[in-house]
DNA sequence: TTCCATCTACGAAGACTTTCGTTGACAAAC
DNA sequence: GTTTGTCAACGAAAGTCTTCGTAGATGGAA
């Protein structure tokens, strides 16, 4: 799937999936809250199916379903997008309001700064 | 405005409203290289200040439109839906993936590290 | 004055997204 | 074997977003 972009819904159902690793039709549904009917969700799930975000395999009479994007190639696609439109290209100003009002561990913070030491200028990845 | 979210089109022109600091409907056009009719970027603007995020002042007999929210305030929105529904909440994964595939200047990236070392842990901002 | 260019306002068509009711299959419970 | 519960398929209604045609105002050029 090349730049795969969902819409808000397929978005929340995918994020399931990738939490989970796969779902049945019920189960996506709990997990949402069961604030949309069954056969919303299983519409959607035919719907990412056809757009090759996610397949099934059959389990006694019911679906499971199984991302088949990754959420690296998402995100790549949504950060695209926020980095050009909103923040100008610039990563440091994307960056800096990543950090900013939102609580970040220490933990975490340690590792994003291991994650830009390593990186070696030049080199994209 | 609260948590301001746009629609794709309307963020392709908050996004030269944010360059260029303000814009007639004309000039928003030619910066989208003029593929969407004139009466459409009208249309789009007056969506947008009726949702405030966007007033305008008369000059001569057409209007100047400047935004009235920030790109961090869009950029904060759209952080966070990302950063929840697709990298499960990690903003390491998600700088990782910033950083990854795509060509950051050592200049940028010297900043980006400074950003994260001038960062006091457990303090949000 | 009349024509032309430029502008805003409005409304509605067309496209896309989200929602769910209804149907029919199937199996387990009665 | 009839009812009940769970399932996928389908289609269409309702909602949202995008697009632009048409109309009417205004000002400058012919």
């Amino acid at each position: 799937m090349e730049n795969p972009t969902f819409t808000e819904r397929e978005l929340d159902i995918m994020s399931v999936l990738w939490r989970r690793g796969s779902g049945s039709v019920s189960e996506v549904r709990e997990a949402l809250g069961k604030s949309v009917a069954y056969t919303t969700i299983l519409k959607l799930l035919q719907i990412l199916e056809e757009k090759g975000a996610v397949r099934h395999e059959a389990e006694g009479r019911a679906y499971r379903y199984f991302p088949r994007v990754e959420p690296a190639e998402a995100g790549e696609s949504a950060l695209a997008r926020i980095l050009d439109k909103i923040f100008g290209g610039s990563a440091e100003l994307l960056l800096s309001q990543l950090v900013s009002d939102r609580t970040i561990s220490p933990k975490e913070l340690a590792r994003m700064r291991k994650l830009l030491e390593e990186m070696d200028p030049e080199e994209g990845e």
